[in-house]
DNA sequence: CAGTATCCTCAAAGATACTG
DNA sequence: CAGTATCTTTGAGGATACTG
């Protein structure tokens, strides 16, 4: 992440920020299927460690991008939506699958294979 | 910069590495107007080190994203140009621009802020 | 001009263990 | 289940000085 001061430079810059970070943009790609819980997230984002989802989830938050709804059940639940924030960042993430797909070699159905 | 492995682990993920890193969305949208020049980089990439440009420059020439022209003449000359991977990137840029200009309260024209 | 060469900092991210 | 608490690594990126 970079200082805030950096962040502002430009609205590319700011972007980048949001969308350059390891888990992020799979995180918002993830959840443009719906509501998620902590415990998806981290299966579907193989080898993210708990401190790290929920760091990034916090910072999502922050930046307005995720919502977290805590339902005081038992067991306890929590999900995590999209804001309207967060699901305009979906054009870009699919802008990015466009590219990886044409240009890196590597095709677009990896995030969620079909079971 | 993310290991080879993990980069290949989606589309998403793979593009998001060359969009991650600090400079080098700023470099690609600064080559958009044409070729460019070392220093020209150096000056429009506010803060960054010689060190630093040339080592995205190093990775971007290897990601095929650009070309490195150098000129035998003196004083010596060398030019930096996107190549069609490279400009396969600007609708990307231009997304993150329209997303940081619509959500991040920063505006497209930056180079020119309303007086 | 177009870079290298060194050295250094700092924060992102992982591993592991534990808890309300 | 949904996290927190520590500790550690690692490497991107910066500062500065120098060069073909």
């Amino acid at each position: 992440m970079l200082p805030v001061h950096e962040t502002q430079t430009c609205s590319v810059a700011a972007c980048a920020e949001i969308v350059g970070s390891k888990w992020t943009v799979l995180l918002v790609h993830d959840l443009s299927e719906g509501p998620r819980r902590f415990t998806e997230l981290e299966h579907s984002c193989v080898g993210i460690s708990p401190r790290t989802l929920a760091e990034r989830l916090r910072w999502l938050e922050s930046e307005d991008i995720v919502v977290r709804r805590s339902y005081a059940e038992s067991p306890p639940r929590v999900e995590y939506e999209l804001t309207d924030k967060g699901a305009a960042l979906l054009p870009l993430v699919a802008e990015m699958r466009r590219f990886g797909h044409e240009w890196l070699g590597c095709g677009p159905h990896e995030v969620n294979p079909p079971a």
